[in-house]
DNA sequence: ACAATTATGCTCATTTTGAGTATAAATAAG
DNA sequence: CTTATTTATACTCAAAATGAGCATAATTGT
């Protein structure tokens, strides 16, 4: 057995947490503030071996702590150790490693506090109007600029943004951040002594540490898991309508989706049971679902899967 | 900002790497061996962060020195770090935090040294002549057997073993070791002090540590990532033919596909692209393929969903 | 009463999927 | 060297899922 020596540096592990819900047509995450810095941060804190069992009790108690918040799902992330990334030149000598998590919310479980429009940090991941105008405007040709010097990167560029043939994947979320950080053309880069170009506006805003990374992290991993567990209806009140799910899917996806279709999906999936209300608004009454708890883990929400749409008889 | 204080406690990060193959009709993991140890275990080391930049270097090297395969395939897993489930009372008093990998290797670039069959420590993950005894004659009676003094967990056992409505789903291969862990049921939980009910045989071959928990970690990662993204390749020679693609792939996801229906889904799917060459073996010889790199990042291998076949014109 | 708005029902052409049947091209056995 | 066996590949067919719309229903605002 391999003696684990190692061992004359001091390790210490942060905790960041993710924490996002769907509010007044945002998907928003819980940001924090602090004096003297205008990047804002996710609530985080040190893993306390002797204090927690397990870092997921060290969340929770941190949450509640900092943030008050009732999670109703907190799914671990990744774990990043490289440090470069990371606050260097503190007097606290210790190496940090900083495991991110994802944690959802429902709107009426919030709390206080402030939260922030997600897509603010990453205008180029909402399309529910359509491609983004910053990618055509900035990003590409910044890459393609940055490409000149580091082609090697080219087949990268091309899956992450969907260049040529390829097709825009919703879930590449970090692909696309870490891309963006390695040209130099985000804060978090300049700041982190990566300057290559200037860091460009309208890529959104930074934030401390790792932990735009982390958000991005988060994004793609609930895109992904969308399709194929229900997620969802943790950014879910108890009862819904079938809009405000599609609306709220649609905030996380990013894109906008066919509702009648919808509606024919999520019926067909089992995961929804009518509760014989309905709730009142503008037009016509709807009625009011409520998440079929657990019952049939039957089809995935597979058919959320978003493919760009059929282009009628294809060609070949 | 929270001032991260923490620290009377030292921390310890061992990386292990769960690093499967598919080789000889069978999906192999490679095993180490200690002397005077019968349970064996995965490769793995301390992370140094004085030496190296990122866990990924730090693994890459551990791997190299202790066993010399070419991984084609990296992924970080997970981050444990309950107390409970590691090497307790050792003179070393630092907590460790195990930081599990998956890594895919070709069988051509598997160096020397031992390779394990993975369904050896996880039989009832392999269905693919059928439904594997072991569940019906060991594990569901005494399961239900616990269930008795737990019945809590009752919903979370029917959705992992796919009892009653519930489909099995191929993906749950942490949540089943997980409940088999903590029912008492296997070694390791002997080993750990959790002892409820005699360990069973026929439950699979225990490893050191927490290394079989990684390795489930690791099926069920691979398992979910094969229908979207195209790792299978990564477990295959450059060229292969489809029939070999469909065995690494029953390998995996452990149930066994219909042919046809296979070649077709792989043929649309455009990763693949045949050489012109074939292969001789006993019937009709096979077409060689060999996998369109990167090239459309079109369609995900979605249809390998494994789907439990239809019911003829359903019920309803 | 009517316009605007939202929900819901339904149709229809394609595509995808599950399950076979049929045919082709080798090797192994007599 | 003829035939059985084995494996690969081609094709068919019905059922189910999907992408797009049109049509109708039930409200609120004017």
């Amino acid at each position: 057995m391999p003696m684990s020596d190692s061992g004359n540096t001091d390790i210490l592990i942060d905790i960041s947490t993710a924490i996002l819900r769907a509010h007044e047509g945002e998907l928003q995450f819980r940001a924090l503030e602090d004096a003297g810095e205008s990047a804002k941060r996710l609530p985080f804190g040190p893993f306390m071996p002797d204090r927690h069992r397990t870092m997921e009790i060290s969340l929770r108690q941190w949450v509640r702590e900092q943030v008050g918040v009732d999670l109703a799902h907190v799914e671990q992330l990744y774990t990043f150790a490289d440090q470069g990334r990371y606050r260097s030149g503190e007097s606290d000598e210790r190496h940090v490693v900083s495991v991110g998590y994802l944690a959802l919310a429902r709107a009426e479980d919030a709390g206080g506090g402030a939260w922030d429009n997600l897509y603010r940090y990453f205008p180029w991941e909402d399309w529910r109007t359509g491609r983004p105008d910053v990618l055509d405007a900035v990003i590409l040709p910044a890459l393609d600029n940055w490409l000149g010097r580091h082609d090697h990167a080219a087949e990268r560029v091309r899956l992450a943004f969907g260049r040529n043939e390829a097709q825009w994947d919703e879930e590449f979320v970090l692909e696309r951040y870490e891309l963006l950080y390695q040209a130099g053309l985000i804060e978090e880069a300049a700041r982190d002594g990566r300057i290559t170009s200037p860091p460009q506006e309208a890529l959104g805003a930074p934030m401390q540490l790792d932990h735009r990374r982390i958000l991005a992290t988060a994004l793609g991993r609930l895109r992904g898991k969308l399709k194929y567990r229900p997620v969802l209806f943790d950014l879910m009140p108890d009862r819904f309508t079938l809009r405000a799910l599609q609306e709220t899917t649609e905030l996380v996806i990013g894109t906008s989706l066919h509702k009648q279709n919808f509606r024919r999906l999520v019926e067909k999936s089992g995961f929804v049971e009518a509760t014989g209300e309905t709730s009142r608004a503008r037009g016509r009454p709807a009625e009011l679902f409520r998440f079929r708890h657990g019952n049939r883990a039957d089809r995935p929400l597979a058919g959320l899967r978003v493919s760009g749409g059929r282009k009628t008889a294809r060609a070949t």
